[in-house]
DNA sequence: GTAATTGCAAATGGTTTGCATGTAA
DNA sequence: TTACATGCAAACCATTTGCAATTAC
């Protein structure tokens, strides 16, 4: 299960704590439009849901909590090639750690996990004295409504 | 084995023929630069080798161009999280789909296949409804080389 | 001849940064 | 009080684009 976003809260808070960061109430406000919102959330998207709360928080500012939030490990940091990042909450946050397939029709984004494939995976790196760090594995294609929407002489491809 | 860059270079003239575009001297000078230069290069590496032949072409050019190649099947464009997009020969222009182990310490570029894991991807994508067209799988973390230069202690960790 | 191409410089767009002001501790 | 944070605007930087000059066909 996904930790409570108290717990979410808390651990911000330690890790400010320890680097004698200041907790402030962008960063509140921030943090729980981030906890409770979508995931792979853009800045833009994440901006507008904290100027829902407080209309006067600055872009910038957010760009530099979600770094802050990258660094003591609440969130990662996804790239699907639309030229902006995405933001989740990382897999220790999470439940699980998860991978994507992507629409490149609707640009919807499922998550999946494979046991299997992790197990290749590190399997890979041990052939080549690879200490693996994180990956990232994402499938491209037509996810199942497009493919219901195409014409049948497309889908037929 | 990876087609002579003569036969690659056949498949851009005829490509261009087809779209009605045109053979230019600096499309052969970047195809050229191109097809025998490193893996995963980028724009202003390419351009580099580019102009050693002919000091004039443009880099909005090389962008063009790349764009081009991509458009045909020649090359596919990496994004390794650096900031700057990196292009290879595609998997139909090399000898076969692979995937990359990326060493964020001297960012060094490995190359790997495994049939398994594509197999794997192909179920998962099954199960979703989905149809893969095209992925990316990196795995970054630390190569052999910098593992072994690292102190003891840190290797442990 | 004429439509595609080039090179340059300017524009774009996401992200980062400098700095004066504000504020948590 | 004194660093750390913020908001704004300007800077950055890879990439794209407008346009006049050039060139392939």
């Amino acid at each position: 299960m996904v930790e409570g976003t108290a717990t979410l809260y808390a651990r911000l808070e330690a890790y400010m704590a320890k680097k004698g960061l200041r907790s402030t109430a962008q960063r509140r406000v921030i943090a729980e439009a981030f906890f409770d919102g979508p995931h792979h959330i853009t800045i833009e998207e994440l901006l507008a849901r904290v100027r829902q709360r407080d209309p006067h928080v600055g872009y910038a500012t957010v760009y530099r909590t979600l770094k802050l939030f990258t660094e003591c490990g609440l969130a990662q940091e996804r790239d699907f090639g639309d030229g902006r990042t995405r933001y989740e909450l990382s897999d220790e946050s999470a439940d699980h750690h998860h991978d994507h397939l992507i629409c490149l029709v609707c640009s919807t984004v499922i998550e999946f996990h494979d046991d299997k494939i992790e197990t290749l995976q590190a399997k890979v790196a041990r052939r080549f004295g690879f200490r693996a760090e994180r990956h990232k594995h994402e499938i491209y294609g037509t996810c199942s409504t497009c493919l219901a929407a195409e014409t049948p002489l497309a889908r037929a491809r």
